[in-house]
DNA sequence: ATCGGTACCTGCACGC
DNA sequence: TGCGTGCAGGTACCGA
């Protein structure tokens, strides 16, 4: 589900219902066999679960923050010397992170739930195809060093000075999250077509004034989709459970075989679907040529 | 350096 | 009604 604006939704929606709220309690959850549970437990945590729970309960949630599409609680722990701790969240594809107010509410596939000092209210961690991850760590920096730069703070320049540097396809570069940190399928080909950019187009060869369109069509698309909720095909939802309007907005996205919303009025030009980066890719043959 | 393939999961739409 | 197939917002890892 989550990209960027998925991801900047949650965190904004959260952040006011738990910052500086203390975590009573993580507890895991999920049907099976203990040993299913220790298993599906082991895939989605790096920590042990025991340990987590150690460290993690009684700690107060002093921020929520997004880097890339990961959301960051920022934790003081309440140990003899306050200690800072950092809970990551990674969504993969249908992760959720919610918050509830009935205390015994569990969705079919919440693994799990951290209850605060706040009359009952919980957050609750769910993913249906567990592509998601959650992580502590004491520094920020060893976790996500290998990411690029936030696509909403790269200036021009350092977006074209990077580009020229790179020989791969265009799509392949902007889901590549060592390049730019933050934007997935829906996002990399929405903006293509936004800058008028062919997916396939290879990065070094684009020049100062198409480097300048792609640029434009990044911060357009993500900055749109942020002020729509973020974009609901499926799972998706906020941390109030809802869902956001930017699908409503796609302009090639899924929309294989329907005429173009530029220019398909006037030349009869269809969305295309290709395989790049063995990643489904839509775009309009007439708007984004080669 | 970059690419394609595979693996990890569940759910849903589709054709038969 | 059920079954098989393919596809879905993500990433990591492999070998070429």
């Amino acid at each position: 589900m989550p990209e960027l604006p998925e991801v900047e939704t949650i965190v904004r929606s959260l952040r006011p219902m738990v910052a500086g709220r203390r975590i009573i309690e993580a507890e895991f959850c999920g049907c099976g066999s203990r040993e299913a549970l220790h298993r599906r437990l082991q895939r989605i945590l790096a920590t042990p679960p025991v340990e987590f729970q150690r460290r993690i309960q009684g700690a107060r949630i002093e921020a929520v923050e997004r880097y890339g599409k990961h959301v960051v609680f920022n934790l003081r722990t309440n140990g003899s010397q306050d200690e800072r701790l950092y809970l990551l969240v990674h969504l993969g594809m249908t992760g959720r992170l919610t918050c509830e107010n009935t205390p015994e509410f569990r969705s079919k596939h919440t693994h799990l739930v951290l209850s605060l000092d706040d009359s009952g209210r919980s957050i609750h961690y769910s993913d249906i195809r567990r592509f998601g991850r959650i992580r502590l760590a004491e520094r920020l920096g060893e976790e996500f060093s290998k990411l690029g730069p936030d696509p909403l703070q790269i200036s021009r320049e350092e977006l074209f000075r990077l580009l020229r540097t790179r020989r791969a396809m265009l799509k392949s570069l902007l889901l590549d999250q060592r390049f730019l940190r933050g934007i997935g399928n829906i996002y990399a080909d929405e903006s293509l077509f936004r800058a008028g950019i062919h997916p396939a187009a290879i990065a070094s060869r684009l020049g100062r004034v198409r480097a300048q369109r792609l640029y434009e069509g990044i911060r357009e698309t993500l900055s749109l989709a942020i002020a729509e909720g973020g974009s609901s095909i499926s799972d998706y939802v906020d941390a109030s459970g809802q869902p956001g309007f930017f699908q409503l907005q796609h302009q090639v996205y899924q929309r294989t075989g329907e005429p173009c919303l530029r220019c398909g009025q006037e030349f009869g030009s269809k969305i295309r679907k290709m395989i790049i980066a063995s990643r489904s890719t839509h775009y309009c043959p007439r708007c984004q040529r080669k």
